[in-house]
DNA sequence: GTCAATGATTTACC
DNA sequence: GGTAAATCATTGAC
């Protein structure tokens, strides 16, 4: 920019006193990773959609889209910038060109000047504004988009499902795992403890509506567990070591009410599992109570 | 496309 | 805070 005496345009542009919503808009785009230095592709919003997300570690196809997707938006966001600010400074040094040749015809103040320059970048600032603000937008639309688990859920992988079961199968006079239990579970099914929470919540209310329907099912695992225990049995008895005689369960309690198998077949069909065999005998915790 | 199954969320309760 | 119950949203079989 050529320097001429009272015809500079830092002036005004320093003066504009901060706009609180451009403010906003300026940390939002902060904390998101788009303005400022790179930071991974906005990595701290990718890791809040894990946290929030549940932690897996199945998603990270997803978190890479959300990264390139960041960044695309964090690209075009630059360009656009920058066109702005190109856009501002061509339109300022042309209009100072136009006061300059002006001001051989006509006395011109450095008061006129400054005002001229201020409407400029006011417009220019209000043009930037509809940017940032657009480009909130899209990011708000991606991360909604990717801290949705509903949107994302993946169905756990079969063998996750069949330890859950055998779990719940086993402990059907108390479902409840404890804290130990459900991180234990959690291990074994590659899943999260508050999973295996929405899972046996999810399962105790579905079995407790339609027993019915789960009959066959625990009939499955209650064949399956009377299988491993017909199997430790045996390991048992090679090593010559007697077993404390068990106790068949009691029947499904929901937590500090009795369960009601109002379905008489259900009762009936469990029931007479329970004292053939094919029902699962109860497990005890290590200090002996039962799960 | 339909529909049952299923994982996640929300709300209310204790 | 944990759970029951209702509900939402997606998946997967058909």
């Amino acid at each position: 920019m050529p320097a001429h005496p009272g015809l500079s345009i830092r002036g005004a542009q320093e003066e504009d006193p901060p706009d609180p919503q451009l403010m906003r808009l300026d940390n939002m785009l902060l904390a998101e990773g788009v303005a400022g230095p790179e930071k991974g592709g906005g990595s701290a919003a990718a890791a809040a959609a894990a946290a929030a997300s549940g932690g897996a570690a199945d998603n990270s196809i997803e978190h890479s889209d959300y990264r390139a997707k960041l960044t695309q938006i964090r690209q075009i966001y630059h360009t656009e910038l920058e066109k702005y600010e190109q856009a501002c400074n061509e339109f300022t040094t042309h209009v100072m060109n136009l006061l300059r040749e002006q001001s051989r015809t006509r006395p011109i103040s450095p008061k006129e000047i400054e005002r001229m320059v201020g409407i400029i970048h006011r417009k220019f600032s209000s043009i930037q504004m509809q940017l940032k603000q657009s480009t909130c937008e899209a990011v708000m639309i991606l991360r909604s988009r990717f801290l949705d688990a509903r949107r994302k859920r993946r169905n756990f992988s079969k063998q996750a499902t069949e330890i859950l079961n055998e779990y719940f199968y086993s402990h059907l006079s108390n479902p409840y795992p404890s804290e130990e239990a459900k991180e234990e579970l959690a291990k074994k099914c590659s899943i999260t403890v508050s999973q295996v929470s929405n899972w046996f919540g999810n399962k105790r209310i579905r079995y407790k509506k339609n027993i019915g329907k789960f009959q066959e099912e625990a009939n499955l695992y209650a064949a399956k567990t009377a299988v491993n225990a017909a199997h430790a049995a045996a390991a048992a008895v090679q090593n010559s070591q007697a077993n404390s005689p068990t106790t068949p369960n009691s029947g499904f309690q929901m937590k500090d009410e009795e369960f009601q198998l109002d379905s008489a077949e259900s009762k009936n069909t469990l029931l007479s599992n329970m004292f053939t065999g094919g029902y699962p005998a109860p497990c005890y915790q290590s200090d002996g109570r039962i799960q």
